[in-house]
DNA sequence: GTGCTTGCAAAGAATTTGCATAATT
DNA sequence: AATTATGCAAATTCTTTGCAAGCAC
């Protein structure tokens, strides 16, 4: 299990690395996600950051899907939610109720999808999968 | 092979199977669907049929969406597209050039997706797969 | 100090809604 | 004739951008 503070430290580090200053905005919003448990909207961060600026709150955030550490799902209804992103490939659990995302992996399904890819005469270049669900806090 | 007339017939009909009336604006509206091969954009639309305001073809493919004859898929950036729909479950094929959406089956997938299913320990609903790729046209 | 960041407000883009008018059944 | 549907324009929602002022390095 990771703890807060170690994906805090992650993703401020990962900032740096795309060559992003530290500032105090940019670390309350870390310090957000890093707390949330599952996924959450741009909206979620702003009602617990209100002296924040939206824009600062997008923006943050795209900063952090470029360092490939969070994670954008547009679900079916087009609601946007973030989601901390292992890096590995990987596939969405998502609650129909709450719109809770967790990641799941599956071996199995990697093959039988990559086997499926095969039978198509087109070059595919990469799928997404995602599973609905009723998460156990919600059922 | 569905002929653009069938399909034109059955998108009228199925309007008419949920109490609407078969307007001039309704049939373009339908009539351009049936005639695009793929999938399309409300824009699409918009733009084929530009003496229509926006507000009625928005209403019409929602129309079309209620007798389950029409689809709505929200792409990876957030593009919204609508494609024919064959009434049965089924996974999208989508290029990732021109965003057009094929509808695609297997049989072995389902039976897989089943599997992964059963161990997953909340209650699945569904699931929608979308295989990425680059359509004949575009490569 | 220099240049990246911020917050505000305005601009966008896509879709929805209210309402008077027009068309269908 | 009774209702439903249309088109326009205004309202919404979500996100982005321009810019002057404020921080990080």
């Amino acid at each position: 299990m990771v703890s807060t503070i170690d994906r805090k430290s992650e993703l401020i580090h990962a900032l740096e690395d795309i060559g992003c200053r530290v500032t105090g905005p940019r670390v309350e919003i870390i310090q957000e996600i890093s707390t949330l448990e599952g996924s959450f909207t741009a909206e979620d961060i702003n009602t617990r950051l209100p002296a924040l600026g939206r824009a600062t709150i997008f923006r943050t955030i795209k900063l952090l899907q470029d360092t490939q550490k969070l994670c954008k799902t547009v679900l079916f209804d087009g609601t946007v939610r973030y989601s901390l992103d292992t890096g590995f490939h990987h596939h969405h659990l998502i609650c129909v109720k709450c719109g809770d995302i967790k990641e799941m992996r599956s071996m199995e399904l990697e093959r039988v999808l990559r086997v499926a890819a095969k039978k198509i005469p087109d070059q595919v270049v990469g799928h997404s999968l995602e599973i609905y669900r009723i998460c156990s806090n919600c059922s």
